[in-house]
DNA sequence: TGTAGTCTTGTAAAACCTTTCACAAAACCT
DNA sequence: AGGTTTTGTGAAAGGTTTTACAAGACTACA
């Protein structure tokens, strides 16, 4: 679970962060508007916790924008209590729920967990990237539209990089998503086995790009 | 996660145990207090829904005795709003948090993830059945403390066992813990090889029982 | 700028595990 | 006892993970 904060007090974000760590979610954190805009571009969230008052910009904004651009994410919205006069107009404007600073950390996750829920019963039927495209009821692969056959593990590897195109994903955070139940993660070549076999089966080149000393990443743009 | 409903209203039970199933949480319903102490000491729960009111004792009285013997699964106390008087009285006789009916499920649901999280921090480091532990920490098994070296498969199948010691485990539930990320769940004697390995590989007669048109349990007794 | 050394990534193959298959053995039914 | 169904077993097929090493990329230094 991809989780955006976007807070303009470092204190705080980097300490909810933490928290949701230990929850197994993985943050990005966003100072401020512009670097929520850019996060938010590039990457895929599941949901997005978002502050009210931004340094930069409001954050009610950034709402109304990542709306119009029919970004699906799930939004909660963070306020002090003296921020919001009114209820209805903050979800109006798009935010799926919101929440009073000082809140209960568990109350933040229960809303969150709810949220993540309703997102999950309308879940993705395929993911696309280009021409590449994930069947999630059947587990298929398609490249311009005929079948690839894929095993477990490299449905699995190709599955997250679609859901972060153009990132660079670690082999750590490669390996976890190859088995999910991961005991023993052992420091080896998996990914690197895999990403071969994916590489020769999908048949397209530069796809699979390889970014030395971190990772992997997969390039969204035809060429 | 295994359920327990505690709860003399069967439409009630039945509907919310529905509820929950959509939620991936196993359910058992007991109707009334003498159900309740059969399955709660047969099976092993991972949290406890009890209702205040039952037809035959009362809730609290049970979950006296519940924590009498040092049952320590978290107990979740429903009653009607008017039943309770004094909210601190409830939770010091041993429950782990209360709701007032009526209640919103989402709210159910949160509060339960609350205590189930908080129990699973609290993680069990081994357990034991007559002459087997299991180290979950390091995932070896042992028998009279000499080490068996299981696969993945043969641990996740023990485990899940262990958790439920005496209890006929069905096929389907035995193979839905095998691996955890199960597509394609193929109807086949999986199992029955897994089974197989695991009784020699434990050597240990009539340990592993087969039941007959169910499945398997494991024995507790000494014998 | 060329080259040796070092580190990272890619590949083939072996080892191991999981899953399926075909059939044997056992339990049940009548 | 004969027929039927369920459970157990060995072996094959296929997938995953490790290993050993090859190929490639980077660094430092002449």
């Amino acid at each position: 679970m991809n989780v955006l904060i976007v807070e303009d007090d470092q204190i705080v974000a980097k300490h909810l962060a933490k928290l949701l760590a230990q929850e197994k979610y993985h943050c990005d954190i966003a100072f401020g508007y512009k670097d929520a805009q850019l996060l938010i571009d590039k990457n895929s969230y599941s949901i997005i916790l978002l502050d009210w008052n931004l340094g930069d910009g409001d954050g009610l904004v950034l709402l109304q924008e990542i709306r119009e651009y029919e970004i699906s994410t799930p939004v909660l919205m963070l306020s002090a209590n003296s921020e919001i006069d009114d209820r209805v107009a903050v979800l109006d404007s798009g935010a799926d729920d919101y929440l009073c600073k000082p809140y209960s950390f568990v109350e933040l996750l229960a809303r969150m967990r709810a949220l993540l829920r309703r997102e999950s019963s309308e879940k993705t039927l395929s993911i696309i990237v280009g021409d590449i495209r994930l069947d999630m009821a059947t587990r298929e692969a398609f490249h311009q539209d005929t079948l690839v056959e894929l095993t477990r593990a490299e449905f699995n590897l190709l599955e997250f990089f679609m859901q972060n195109p153009n990132q660079v994903l670690t082999r750590y955070q490669l390996s976890e998503h190859i088995n999910k139940d991961n005991y023993s993660i052992k420091h080896s070549n998996l990914v690197a086995v895999h990403i071969k076999n994916l590489r020769k089966k999908l048949d397209k080149k530069d796809f699979i790009l390889s970014v030395r000393g971190v990772g992997y990443r997969i390039n969204k743009e035809p060429f």
